[in-house]
RNA sequence: GCCGGAGUGGCGGAAUUGGUAGACGCAAGGGACUUAAAAUCCCUCGGAACUUUGUUCCGUGCCGGUUCAAAUCCGGCCUCCGGCACCA
């Protein structure tokens, strides 16, 4: 086989994903006696080009799809575009090309530079999720929500991003700035679409307990952003009026302390106990500004029902409407923002919990108080109570408050309904109707897809396309054929990206989703769950949660029979450069284009794979490429300078029987050494910067390696071999023309991955390290097996040791074996 | 403030169960080849001291502790990164 002196990647590759697409080498088969391996990665928005933070998501995923299919694995690998979404449609108005003909050019141009790097993909699965055959189904879905009550209108206030003009989720909302724009964000009251995801509030943070293979932190974000607090909700009676305010507390134990009773601006009430409508609006501006606690009394006084003290009601504008009640009862000597605003308006302070500790002191809660003190302690001037701990003094006071009727204990969620209505044209249309006669109506089913037209204009004001497109909007109700119109909302991009892992499940077009998933034995039962998920961290509790959220539906509707769907799940850290992240605007962007012209793809999956682990930042450097190239050029100089030597008839060498040079035994057991340490490194959580560092170990034993013999060059060539195989799912370019090179058929990833033998693994002699006092003192080498008498002996005879140990006595001696021995003498 | 994670040479990072700290790579310095350069190959490369080529001492953010033995375990701090944050 003819080889070329020089390494050009350039050629090489080009040939190799001719031929692998040729040979359709990545297809997907339903297989159901072959063990199944899902593994996927976040698809990308189509927006013109693949960024480095892509090519180090699918250079992982893709060493972890080849690695899987050579261990046997029917591997599902698939990719799809996450086709909707704002920039499209901007560019429709800046440049007056249509949404759809710059998306689908954009995902020609980037399938073609995923091809360039190599990627392992089965494109019949591809899923683009603008096309009706796809968004069909996010309708489907959205029908079924709102059958089951989960999907539902509601005028509110919502998060509107002037510059997209449109609103956005709360999940969506970055530090008060858009997640995709950076522009901020304004309070906007409007009537939206929202999905109930606080029904499955409960169900998802339980099931975080089953997510065994994700990171603790996506872990911890999770429960975090659901945010699950236990209290009770209390009515206080309004003094004089036949009227109650219902308050929520997760402290309880700390009711006696209260002193003022604190309401929303927004709360129903509110118009009713002020008069002073000028106030009222004033602090209705400054609602949920943080920093600053601003309040008007109301000149009402509510009843504490524990101890029926008179105490005052304020209106503030700390006091969200959007979580518990919407009211608070205010107690200043434990709650650090209480006390603040007592302060402010000169409201009393009573202590009613003191810490154990303290009272073990003999302090009691007359010490002046310049502080809350928001711990838990024993419960002071607190009735029937005094004397109890805070978590009995729960636990009971909860118990009396609902003997009594005047309140509950309730769980409350931090996080609120997603709110999925977006005022845009690029995205899917919610298939809903209305009618004069008969109001709001869902679009029936058999009438799926609800098109989204095509034949829109894009002026850029305010206001979707859609509201100007009478063909669309024009339609006849479902129920009584009556003229009706159409919603003119789409759905949040998000709702594509929830569901879009079951998709690929099947095969690409136009199919009924739906009746393939009930099939008894469904490709669906087959692959799912995906068993490695990996994505960018800054999903983690954007698309994982709700996907998670629909996971869960499609489960209670009885789609699915899991709970979950990412078994395990890689967040891969950032591509940093000059110690920020790449981006535009920073200037410090590397182009995955460049480089592969520059030094191919297998290079540039190289360095990205070997610099950091794959949950870690990644330091880019230019300097580092050129390492990894030097690496790939180095490999394919020895198996150029050795080419006429490596066609040898394949040996079996075996330890007991070894006739080889000491030179050839020492590579035999590297090599050896290195497909335990790969694979291993594989294994464990995808750690492929270790696992190159062996490969390139080994590499450097080959480069000085000169077989003397027919038994060195059948060492060569096996040494060879497995190192090209090793280095497959890494650099696949370069493994399979050197594979072809040295003799054998393409393609290489049909070759199993190789196995080690643990006993040529083994070193042949030990290297002993002997301590003194736990210090390194010497080292000798020892044979395999040897007994701790024996060690001890070598060590206690070792010159070195005998000058530290001199005519001190031994104390103690510990032996760890195979590895070290410390002699204490001191 | 709360919840995560991290801190190791000039740099990226190794050290898998508590057992040789610094694998592998980059950068740097020296040498070989060359008319020269590039490429390639070889050597050195944590710090300090010395009886200077091989030995000692120090060294994994800081201070303590446990242990024959600590980058690793425990307690207390410091710094950085990420997330959440008037959520009652």
């Amino acid at each position: 086989m003819y080889l070329e002196e020089k390494y050009i990647p350039q050629k090489v590759e080009v040939k190799w994903q001719k031929y692998w697409s040729e040979k359709d080498l990545y297809r997907t088969i339903q297989y159901p006696s072959k063990k199944k391996f899902y593994c996927l990665e976040m698809f990308p928005y189509p927006s013109g080009e693949i960024h480095m933070g892509h090519a180090r998501n699918y250079a992982i995923g893709d060493v972890v799809a080849r690695y899987k299919r050579m261990c046997g694995f029917n591997v599902l690998h698939p990719m799809g575009w996450d086709a909707f979404g704002l920039p499209a449609e901007n560019a429709a108005i800046k440049h007056g090309v249509h949404p759809a003909e710059w998306t689908y050019r954009n995902i020609n141009y980037m399938k073609a530079q995923l091809n360039r790097m190599g990627l392992s993909y089965d494109w019949k699965r591809e899923i683009t999720t603008c096309s009706p055959d796809y968004y069909k189904w996010n309708q489907w879905f959205f029908l079924k929500m709102l059958e089951k009550g989960l999907a539902y209108r509601k005028r509110s206030f919502v998060n509107w991003c002037p510059s997209c003009t449109t609103v956005l989720a709360n999940e969506q909302v970055v530090d008060g700035k858009c997640w995709r724009c950076e522009n901020l964000i304004e309070q906007k009251e409007l009537e939206q679409w929202f999905l109930k995801i606080t029904d499955y509030a409960d169900d998802l943070l339980r099931g975080c307990d089953e997510l065994k293979g994700w990171p603790e932190r996506v872990i911890a974000m999770q429960k975090n952003w659901i945010g699950r607090s236990e209290g009770i909700e209390v009515d206080f009676r309004i003094d004089g009026l036949n009227e109650d305010i219902r308050i929520f507390t997760t402290r309880q134990d700390t009711l006696f302390g209260a002193t003022f009773v604190c309401i929303a601006p927004v709360h129903p009430l509110t118009e009713r106990l002020i008069s002073d409508k000028m106030a009222l609006e004033e602090l209705k501006a400054r609602y949920g500004k943080m920093g600053e606690k601003i309040g008007i009394f109301t000149g009402c006084y509510a009843i504490n029902p524990l101890n029926g003290e008179k105490i005052p009601i304020y209106v503030a504008n700390f006091v969200l409407m959007e979580y518990g009640t919407g009211a608070i009862m205010s107690v200043p000597a434990h709650d650090q923002r209480d006390f603040d605003f007592a302060q402010q308006y000169n409201l009393p302070v009573k202590v009613v919990i003191v810490p154990e500790q303290q009272l073990l002191l003999g302090r009691s809660n007359k010490d002046v108080v310049t502080e809350a003190y928001e711990g838990e302690g024993i419960l002071m001037d607190s009735g029937q109570f005094s004397g109890l701990r805070s978590d009995i003094a729960k636990e009971r006071i909860a118990r009396f408050i609902e003997d009594k009727g005047i309140g509950k204990k309730v769980i409350n969620f931090r996080f609120r309904d997603w709110g999925i209505s977006r005022q845009r044209y690029w995205g899917t249309p919610i298939p809903i109707v209305y009618c004069k006669k008969c109001g709001m109506v869902p679009v029936p089913e058999k009438d799926l897809p609800v098109i989204l037209p095509e034949d829109v204009r894009f002026t850029g004001k305010d206001g979707s396309p859609l509201n100007e497109s009478e063909k669309f909007l024009s339609t006849a109700c479902p129920l009584c054929g009556d003229m009706a119109r159409r919603e003119t909302d789409t759905m949040d991009t998000f709702v594509d990206s929830s569901w879009y892992f079951i998709r690929y499940c099947f095969k690409k077009g136009d199919i009924d989703l739906i009746s393939e998933i009930r099939t008894p034995n469904s490709e669906l039962k087959y692959w799912m769950p995906v068993d490695q998920y990996i994505g960018g961290v800054e999903h983690a509790v954007l698309h994982l949660l709700y996907s998670r959220f629909f996971f869960k539906f499609m489960r209670d509707i009885g789609l699915v029979d899991l709970n979950e769907p990412f078994q395990n799940l890689l967040t891969q850290g950032m591509v940093i450069k000059d110690g920020a992240k790449m981006s535009k605007s920073k200037g410090n962007v590397v182009d995955p284009n460049h480089l592969i012209e520059k030094y191919g793809a297998d290079t540039l999956r190289l360095f990205s794979l070997f610099a950091a682990p794959p949950e870690k930042d990644l330091e880019w450097s230019d300097q580092g490429v050129e390492g990894a190239y030097r690496f790939l050029k180095r490999l394919w100089g020895i198996v150029y300078k050795n080419r006429n030597m490596l066609y040898v008839k394949d040996k079996e060498f075996l330890l007991s029987s070894s006739r080889i040079t000491d030179q050839a035994l020492r590579l035999l057991r590297k090599t050896h050494q290195t497909i335990k340490r790969v694979t291993t490194d594989i294994e464990r959580e995808f750690h492929f910067n270790t696992a190159i560092s062996a490969l390139m170990e080994l590499v450097n034993e080959l480069a000085s390696y000169e077989p003397y013999d027919e038994d060195g060059k059948a060492v060569l060539r096996f040494a060879i071999e497995k190192t090209l195989l090793l280095l497959s799912p890494f650099a696949p370019h370069i493994a399979e023309e050197l594979w072809e090179a040295v003799g054998n058929k393409p393609s290489i990833f049909e070759q199993r991955w190789p196995e080690w033998d643990e006993d040529m693994a083994k070193e042949e002699k030990i290297e002993l390290v002997i301590q003194v006092d736990g210090k390194l003192r010497s080292r000798v080498l020892i044979p395999h097996g040897i007994s701790d008498e024996e060690v001890k002996e070598i060590a206690l005879n070792d010159e070195k040791i005998k000058n530290f140990i001199g005519n001190k006595t031994t104390k103690k001696v510990i032996v760890v074996k195979g590895r070290l021995i410390n002699i204490v003498v001191s």
